[in-house]
DNA sequence: ATCCGTTGTGCAACTAGTTGCAAAAAGAGT
DNA sequence: ACTCTTTTTGCAACTAGTTGCACAACGGAT
């Protein structure tokens, strides 16, 4: 039930074609929202047909045409109204955590190569998240604007620092373990 | 494409019925990987009947007749094969931190109240952890088992602190911000 | 002119998870 | 014996996200 906010969202920061907004969701949004462009299109027409946005005038209706569209005042109302509407936070679903969960019934082979390529993914992770903070958040970005999207932005930090400790954590503790038990 | 290898996971733990999974999923494994009782019953045939488990012979093969499961060694080949297979981490999802960056758009009020509300909330999840840790995980308990349990504990732990930790801050930013754009 | 890669839009089918409801058995109370 | 509740199992319909592919326009290269 988020896509269609997300999309809002990010229509209210800048107007944008499909492909604009897809894009946009590869980087900033996508970063704690991803989507793919076909869930994208799907989105924008049903948000379309639901008044909360429109086309902008450009005349050409026709397929592989570019189209962009705005948020019209419905659909900012729809937006601040799930914005301030109270929400339980989901269970997380994490595959890592569960196989090595499992890995301590079925033997840890093979698991350790992939901790270890997720720890690299996650320093990546936190490298490029900390040239945005360096970039667009020197002294002086000081609006509310800037300070809560600096809030989103040291959330990411903080939570690939959490992971990239702990990996590396795991992974002392896996040289301490003996040999694997599904190979002794 | 987790939750057969959690059920088969859980049932190596220990051979159950749909309903006592169920419980476990609601505690344990649930913590990482929850499932509601339908999906795990429809889990449980599917498993059944690509062989990978069987129900334990009770007789009584009726409805409302309690029956357990248990994993067969083909099942736990394919969890092995599962559990050593390369995975990429899937890109988060966060309702919460969608929603902060919507209000930076259309006005934060209204998120603050639920903003505390998560807070209390991964509080107590952290307490139930911290319990947890000190029940199950003393000194002796050193088995290569309890640190592989032990290390996912501890994934649980620092994430919750995590969560308290960046929630209170952006409480602490939110004192500091002007009053909220929506109601000026 | 026409072929060809790129940009941009989109449909359809599939997979996974959620919600709502119901039916069979077992035990408890009368 | 009988209803009534609880336990346990399950079906069916819905929602959200994923995968695979197709089709139109545009701009350059031959």
């Amino acid at each position: 039930m988020s896509l269609p906010h997300a999309i809002l969202t990010a229509l209210l920061e800048k107007p944008s074609s499909g492909l604009e907004l897809t894009r946009r969701f590869d980087r900033s949004i996508g970063y704690f929202w991803s989507a793919t462009h076909q869930q994208i299109y799907r989105e924008l027409g049903k948000l379309e047909s639901e008044g909360y946005i429109r086309a902008l005038p450009t005349e050409q209706p026709t397929r592989g045409q570019k189209k962009s569209y705005e948020v019209l005042p419905a659909g900012r109302a729809e937006l601040a109204r799930w914005t301030a509407a109270a929400q339980d936070p989901k269970p997380p679903r994490d595959t890592l955590l569960l196989r090595l969960r499992a890995s301590a019934m079925v033997g840890t082979t093979g698991i350790e190569a992939d901790l270890r390529r997720h720890l690299t993914l996650h320093q990546r992770q936190l490298a490029e998240y900390e040239e945005i903070q360096q970039r667009d958040f020197g002294p002086g970005r000081d609006t509310p604007q800037d300070r809560l999207q600096h809030l989103i932005l040291r959330a990411g930090i903080d939570l690939e620092t959490f992971w990239t400790r702990w990996l590396t954590h795991a992974l002392e503790e896996f040289e301490r373990l003996p040999a694997p038990e599904g190979s002794p």
